[in-house]
DNA sequence: CAGGTTGATGTAACTAGTTACATGTGTCAA
DNA sequence: TTGACACATGTAACTAGTTACATCAACCTG
């Protein structure tokens, strides 16, 4: 049964005494077999199977300097949009032979510095983060152990670190530009907290920014399915009611969705609706959401490229832009007189 | 700049050297600040600081035996019902000052003995995975390396590794039973590819073992909203139309949904409509989706708990069987003669 | 003032691998 | 027969920490 040893674990010296060989052998028979003549291979195998020698991740690493892992910060793992982050992260990772070890921030501020610590503590030769805005004792710890470390999901060439990102404000824009041009005037936009998200921010003062005539109001609410079916008894509490909705990330839009489909509204006849992050189930929804693209797939595959070549070639890599583009389906349409 | 080292790392002699004290004493103001008098601790944390020294992990895994991280093998992070597990797996193993490793095995049978040994390679104290068939090469790994390792997602008390998680077929049964209750008769069930997928396949049998006298029809399709959208096609082609549809996963269930919400049929008027695992999103669905709610999140706790007591005290721990739950929503209903 | 205790520090031997270099053997050509 | 070379293997010194034990000074007690 596994987890209970005899003694304790094998070492190469006692898998070297068992088969009667110097250590350097056994070193060779795992690093380079060929080295070594068949029956002396032969039978160091045979003492690695009966000692059940599992070489020491540790020792090895010691010598290398290299444990091969990075780390991943994330705000949280229930937002579909950074699950698939980190399964192109973790998937472009494995092909440089690195492993990911995934922490959440829960959006709390003071836990990423806490979280980025234990992962270097264990021996992490990289780090991922998301956005640009961190804790002093985040930077402090960045700047002290020099870890290569790259934010993601919002570009900003000026950062002290490399990003891999779009760029939010402009993201922001695309959507409420479609709104626009649908001729929707009366907007109402949802939003996450703003305060500890730096990518919510953008995108607002983005929205702030374009100057298209439209009257503009804000609601805030969680960032998550319920929160959007939740907001949307706020959002017709209030007077007069919006031509269009649009909400900064997508599973608040199809949480709208779902409360709109239980007030009885019809979207996009008594309204229209928009997202931005483009999630696969904004594209099966009924109607379909329009959306803004987020390439966070390209994202992951692209930050595990830089990251990879950073730990290993010590290639420091520039600040990627990704773009964003609309994704125009059935949720939204043209404004008609009502 | 991160990254760019002028000479290599600094370690343990050459503070101990910088700062005029033995190797000891470095260790000690590392470990035991408590231990060290203030003047001399103040000497060495200032060579600490002007060598930008950060102690090796290797280093001290290779004394402690410990690396304090753990992996865990799931099929994939486009489920929010894995990405859930896993947040409650990274957050309990947190508490016990463990980190989480991800890697997917993308159901491909191959991929998780690789992925299996890759995490061990790098040095993971024990693992996670999902099910509770595996490959003969992945039970091999298992066995010669006796790592701690717990299945999840199956619960069965017969297995070779601990299993924690609930009775599949039981859940399935209940479901159908449910909608037995409800008057149906015709019903069709919507499930993953069962070949690669021990949970699918425990889900079916417990079904065929139900003998309540019904008429049951299976379909195939992608385990994704995608896949739930266009199996309904599929559906509808086939003559005679089912009083209800069971989905073995609610994803699927809420592809359903839409695929329905699409072609114009109500739920649960024309069909009631039932999945099985409770994802956040079917609680907020229009209408709520009747489904089996399976506890992931305290599976995740009782998973990480139970591997880190395991690991850290070798306290081999038994399977323990979570229950699951009919949560009755709206998208079920009494037939009705049409 | 001897003897015991405490506190701070150092020495060196551990942990478990890798690897540069040295050594020994066998084959082949001159 | 000897030198050259390849191949296999061993020795010991690395990698970077932790820690048992030894040492030494200072203080306290009888």
């Amino acid at each position: 049964m596994a987890g209970t040893q005899d003694k304790k674990r094998a070492n190469l010296r006692d898998v070297a005494k068992a088969a009667e060989v110097s250590v350097a052998t056994v070193s060779r028979v795992l690093n380079a077999p060929d080295a070594v003549s068949p029956k002396t291979r032969e039978r160091v195998e045979a003492a690695i199977r009966t000692l059940r020698f599992v070489p020491s991740a540790a020792a090895r690493a010691i010598n290398s300097g290299r444990t091969r892992f990075v780390g991943a910060l994330v705000p949280t793992l229930d937002n579909a949009i950074f699950a698939r982050f980190l399964a192109a992260l973790e998937k472009t990772l494995g092909a440089h032979q690195l492993s990911l070890v995934v922490a959440t921030t829960e959006t709390a501020p003071g836990v990423e510095a806490t979280k980025a610590k234990g992962l270097i503590d264990i021996g992490a030769e990289g780090l991922i983060v998301t956005g640009v805005s961190h804790s002093a004792e985040f930077y402090a710890l960045i700047e002290r152990t020099m870890l290569p470390t790259i934010s993601t999901s919002y570009y900003d060439a000026g950062n002290q670190m490399p990003t891999i990102g779009y760029d939010n404000a402009a993201a922001a824009q695309i959507a409420l530009t479609h709104l626009a041009e649908l001729g929707h005037r009366r907007i109402t936009v949802i939003h996450g907290n703003a305060r500890s998200n730096d990518r919510t921010q953008a995108r607002l003062s983005g929205l702030r920014a374009l100057d298209l005539g439209l009257e503009l109001s804000c609601f805030e609410t969680e960032i998550s399915l319920r929160g959007g079916s939740a907001v949307v008894e706020d959002i017709y509490a209030d007077s007069p009611r919006p031509d269009a909705i649009l909400c900064l990330s997508d599973v608040v839009a199809l949480g709208v969705l779902f409360g709109l489909q239980g007030r009885g509204i019809a979207v996009p006849d008594d309204v229209s609706l928009m997202g931005i992050d483009d999630l696969p189930s904004s594209a099966v929804a009924v109607p379909a959401l329009t959306t803004v693209h987020l390439p966070v797939t390209r994202m992951g595959e692209r930050a595990a490229e830089a990251l990879a070549r950073w730990v290993a070639h010590q290639e420091v890599p520039g600040s990627e832009r990704l773009p964003a583009s609309l994704v125009k389906r059935d949720s939204t349409a043209k404004r008609v007189a009502r």
